[in-house]
DNA sequence: ATCATTTATCTCGATATCAAGATAAACTGT
DNA sequence: ACAGTTTATCTTGATATCGAGATAAATGAT
């Protein structure tokens, strides 16, 4: 009987006529994002960063060297508006995590990429990080990991049919 | 090869040391939980509301009639910061959706209420809501449904225990 | 060549959130 | 009773986000 088990009795109390399974589904879902984000933040405070800036040197490590895209690249990679593109860049070009530079082949467009410091940076946190992960699954069996990686691609193949 | 497996790939590339298969499932969780959240906020724009005053209304339909919760109970089931429910609840009531009555047995404390247009907008919401969570779900088979709610259960005792 | 369209990014105003501290009422032990 | 503690909510200031519109450069059609 977890959270998600109320919710919906509660549910099948008030409104019997509501079919509520579809949402034993999704409220899983939200709770368990909820959960990762929450342990994951904790990592991304001891580095002093947040998950928005951690999103945008990962994308630029990702990258490979020389670790440059122009903020529509990471438009496209993180999911944002433009406006909070802009704003998450300011604020790590002001960290001195990240280096703007212009774009010689399109002078609309720049270049941002990792500063030294940005660099160093983003590879120590990548450790911890992915060991913060491996600790948030790890009372999970591989077996059940596997089976579960298998359904969550099922899922988002389906909510992209929608 | 999805989104997923493109980052999976590129970290794969660049850093061959980590081992990011938590990350291929945690990954995963927060684009399907994101491409949910998204197909759910057009319903509740549909009727002028959003995710945050959604799960207000909600809570205090589920909670039955009187439909009265106090700010600290709304809390409880939201998981957000008491400011913030201060805040949602003075847009709601600002909206016609909620009354903000005395509480006679603590004068710390206020009782929200639905008002008869809130309990109204709910009731008339919730159909279309489940609706619209069913179409989100509707290319998935029923048994991959089952076996995904039980992995999905799975997963939060696990990483409830980390 | 020139003008219209498209593309890339930024600016601005509105909103939502959080954390920390403030306020006020209700308990608790003496 | 009463002082100290706890509980319930609100206030405030900082930050992040979005959407719409602005700006400026590149592209395309004639």
């Amino acid at each position: 009987m977890d959270h998600v088990d109320f919710i919906t009795e509660q549910w099948a109390r008030e409104r019997p006529d509501l079919d509520v399974s579809a949402m034993a589904i999704i409220g899983r879902v939200a709770r368990l994002y909820l959960a990762y984000q929450d342990g994951m933040q904790k990592t991304f405070a001891r580095f002093g960063l947040n998950a928005a800036k951690f999103d945008v040197l990962a994308t630029l490590r990702r990258a490979g060297a020389p670790y440059r895209l122009s903020p529509g690249d990471l438009l496209k990679a993180t999911m944002v508006a433009s406006g909070t593109m802009t704003n998450r860049i300011a604020r790590l070009e002001s960290d001195g995590l990240v280096l703007r530079q212009i774009n010689p082949a399109d002078s609309r467009s720049f270049l941002i990429e990792l500063s030294p410091k940005g660099l160093a940076l983003i590879d120590r946190m990548l450790e911890e990080h992915v060991a913060t992960q491996e600790s948030l699954l790890v009372a999970m069996p591989m077996e059940e990991r596997v089976a579960f990686k298998t359904l969550l691609s099922r899922a988002q193949i389906a909510v992209e049919q929608a």
